[in-house]
RNA sequence: GGCGACAUAGCCAAGCGGUAAGGCAGAGGUCUGCAAAACCUUUAUUCCCCAGUUCGAUUCUGGGUGUCGCCUCCA
């Protein structure tokens, strides 16, 4: 497949180091605070990315850290640890809020269909990894000792800036506020590798080291954690675009110093989800979580198609308009599934290949989710039979996780289930159907009532009050769906 | 200031040198007491601007303009 490679600027045919086989290593998150939405579609497209490759028939051994310790903040002139500002927001301690927030982005995950990756690793559990790491860049003299911390001397390397063309001069250090040069390092560029003093006196989580107590700087956990679940040769790299530097490009410079060899020759970055007023970020701005999509009545995989509809490399704008109009796609297309029948049949093969391919082409193009969500539509305009048009749905879905069969036998069961009712009821009898799950029944029979005064009326040709009645449940979020002798309704 | 990405209809978006996919919204129709749903039909002489290369450019090159990101907290 074709994947476009930060590190060399073009679209390249995506190789292995051992054919069939791929490392992929992705940075996971920061456990202080809810994941947002932006954070998730890195991880929705990452999870397209692995799926895919599982899909072509690649074996995929995928790691992912989670940050649960030393990763700075300047939110603030007093500037505290994220962990530590997030432990003293909630009253508990630092251990308690990573294990809460860890297991609260997993939860995020499973509503977005996400795989979790085989291999995840808290930084916190891999200290002694981090040092023996450090001590090997200080034998090899890639780092030094000043002012109490450990620096990686980024002087000692011949091409620091991987991902671009900058040159030392032009960084402006200090371009956001509260951050300022730090004046024992011996280059701009340099970057901690083990603290033991640092303006954050009050850092909860210490552990001891050859240079004193302290905790590791940020970027030698992904490299630490990468190189022990995955090898000295790594494959593919991911993650959010903000990290290609400096955090990805110290990650390169610790671990080829380390190993003495070129690293990962594959990086993908994902770009940023925003909003009309800029990036959203957990510091800043509006801070949108799944949660909060449930609350706004959306289930995440709509949010999930809304993801998929753009490309990855191109910035998102997060808007409700785009959710509503997802939204409604989402469920067109699951009706028109559910309306596909439901019986097995011989596969005509011809047909299958042809729609495969199309969605393989898409994929394998620079990973085209849009165009493989075409496919889907091509599926199901195509001139063949259902039970081909099911297992090519079933097929795609491997890799897009819209959980498309699911939805569409839900409502496939609900339809069948307010139809068999209507049948079994006798004539005179309406049949009134929630679709909805989770009403309360004070609620239910309060809209049933309406509902069945509502057909009374529609019975004696008082169309006036019938529609007033409509109108009393629309105002309620309710919506009605008229059949033959039955009514099904929906709540917002 | 430096580095990088992007710019296509009301909105989202594909397009990778051969004459503008798809989705949402809109319009018209079938159905319905009216709606909703479903189905059918329809919706960009033109792709930010200006040059250039070419028989031919939305696609390539150069120069602008605009938007976004990064430059030691971010996905």
């Amino acid at each position: 497949m074709k994947l476009y490679n930060t590190l060399t600027r073009t679209r390249g045919e995506f190789i292995t180091h051992e054919p069939g086989k791929v490392k992929m290593y992705t940075c996971g998150p920061t456990v202080y605070h809810f994941a947002h939405i932006g954070n998730l579609r890195t991880y929705i497209m990452e999870d397209v990315l692995e799926k895919y490759l599982r899909w072509s028939g690649y074996d995929v051994t995928r790691c992912m850290n989670i940050t649960d310790v030393g990763h700075l903040t300047s939110d603030a002139d007093t500037g505290e640890d994220k962990m530590l500002k997030g432990a003293r927001r909630e009253h508990k301690t630092v251990m308690e809020i990573a294990k809460f927030y860890t297991d609260a982005f997993f939860a995020d995950c499973r509503k977005l269909n996400i795989k979790i990756p085989e291999i995840v690793v808290p930084a916190t559990s891999y200290i002694d990894k981090f040092i023996h790491m450090i001590e090997v860049l200080l034998e090899k003299d890639y780092a030094y000792l000043s002012g109490g911390n450990v620096y990686f001397d980024t002087s000692k390397l011949e091409n620091y800036y991987v991902f671009g063309n900058q040159e030392a001069e032009d960084l402006a250090v200090g371009v956001r506020e509260g951050v300022e040069a730090d004046e024992a390092k011996r280059n701009k560029t340099d970057f901690v590798l083990w603290f033991t003093k640092s303006k954050f006196e009050d850092q909860e989580l210490k552990w001891d080291s050859p240079w004193g107590v302290g905790y590791p700087g940020w970027h030698i956990e992904c490299s630490a954690i990468s190189l022990w679940n995955l090898g000295e040769y790594l494959d593919l790299h991911c993650g959010g675009i903000d990290n290609a530097f400096p955090h990805h490009t110290n990650e390169i410079a610790q671990s080829e110093a380390y190993l003495g060899h070129p690293w990962c020759p594959q990086w993908f970055h994902v770009l940023h989800l925003n909003t009309s007023a800029g990036k959203m970020s957990k510091s800043s701005g509006e801070f949108l979580t799944v949660s909060l999509l449930e609350e706004r009545g959306y289930d995440p995989l709509v949010y999930r198609l809304f993801c998929l509809g753009s490309h990855y490399r191109k910035s998102l704008v997060f808007s409700w308009e785009g959710m509503d109009s997802t939204k409604t796609a989402y469920q067109k297309l699951v009706s028109r599934i559910a309306a596909l029948s439901p019986e097995e049949g011989a596969i005509d093969t011809e047909a299958f290949d042809a729609l495969r391919a199309r969605f393989a082409e898409a994929m394998d193009n620079d990973l085209n989710t849009a165009l493989a969500v075409t496919a889907l539509y091509d599926v199901l305009k195509a001139k063949t039979d259902d039970a081909t048009k099911r297992a090519l749905i079933a097929d795609f879905d491997r890799v897009l996780s819209l959980g498309l069969l699911e939805a569409a036998e839900k409502v496939r069961i609900a339809q069948k289930a307010a139809a068999d009712a209507a049948k079994a009821a006798p004539d005179a009898e309406l049949v009134v159907t929630c679709l909805t799950e989770g009403v309360d029944s004070a609620t239910r029979s309060e809209v049933e009532a309406l509902i069945r005064e509502r057909a009374d009326a529609k019975k004696a040709k008082d169309f006036a009050a019938a529609d007033a009645i409509r109108d009393r449940l629309a105002a309620m979020g309710v919506t009605l769906k008229d059949a033959k002798g039955a009514v099904s309704w929906e709540k917002i």
